[in-house]
DNA sequence: CAGTATCCCCCCTGATACTG
DNA sequence: CAGTATCAGGGGGGATACTG
């Protein structure tokens, strides 16, 4: 009994979302396999996570489509893990992460990190939500509407 | 022994986001709080969650500072749960996860939701990295460096 | 190196019952 | 309604040993 509830047919797809990669290690995961990390040690090392963990994230994300496994790049015997399209679509999950723990999560003076622009060099990356002509959408300027829904039905952000 | 690893002072500021809301319910919760819900039963209803989980869940959020009760403004004794400044910041970070969420996590043809700006009532916002003259960036065009770290030193992303 | 296997503890998680 | 208390099961999570 007791049964953990699966979200993965839940008709939200926040919800959907994290029952793919809702716990402490998947997005970990990501986050260096955006960084280019590709082999199970050099993940292992990187997260400080035990092996049966890690194997099994792996598992499951390779499961879930995220990730992909495919012959070592360097000849050996081997898998690598790469990202798929579906996983690669997480980087936005990650740069909002990111810019909400550095903003909030740091005391003053601590060390931190930043988002650059490789063209520019310049540390200036910043998440926005904008609209379709260009102005920026803050969280009470947005709502969730069903797709196709009339704008008579005044839900706010509804979506469950 | 084993004790749990905690990533509350890791020197990375995904790591301690996850610390804070890298668990199945937190961000459900967040999620139904942006939504307006501000009472325990509402979120338990809405949520399908088991009392006692919601219990710690909430508690968990206001000890770290994403959660603020205050007096229920409808004039009962009980508490409302409200975002906090830290909280509201993770606005970007529930819109990141549904667009991946619609993106990636629907069949074809199921029933879904979509954000909408609220002013012009089109449904089209879009989540967006750009770089402060505007052009969008993509996940090859951003790296991680540390603060004011010269531009020599060629690390993707490291951010350990 | 890249895992699998095993052990084991703790805590997550849900269910139910109880209280004010 | 808004929780707390308690229970029970399973799986998260780490450590270590083992295999190819």
């Amino acid at each position: 009994m007791a049964k953990r509830i699966s979200l993965a047919e839940a008709d939200c797809p926040v919800a959907r979302a994290l029952d793919v990669i809702g716990d402490r290690w998947s997005l970990l995961i990501i986050r260096d396999a955006f960084d280019g990390v590709r082999r199970f040690s050099d993940f292992q090392s990187g997260l400080g996570i035990a092996k049966g963990m890690l194997a099994a994230r792996l598992r499951d994300l390779v499961e879930r489509g995220v990730l992909a496994t495919e012959p070592a790049s360097d000849g050996s015997v081997y898998r690598d893990y790469v990202l798929t399209e579906r996983g690669r679509g997480l980087f936005l999950v990650v740069v909002a992460l990111r810019q909400w723990g550095e903003g909030h999560l740091y005391q003053k003076g601590e060390h931190r990190s930043r988002l650059v622009d490789t063209a520019k060099n310049a540390p200036v990356a910043q998440l926005e939500l904008r609209s379709r002509d260009g102005h920026v959408l803050r969280w009470n300027d947005a709502r969730v509407q069903k797709v196709g829904e009339k704008s008579g039905a005044r839900k706010r952000k509804a979506a469950r």
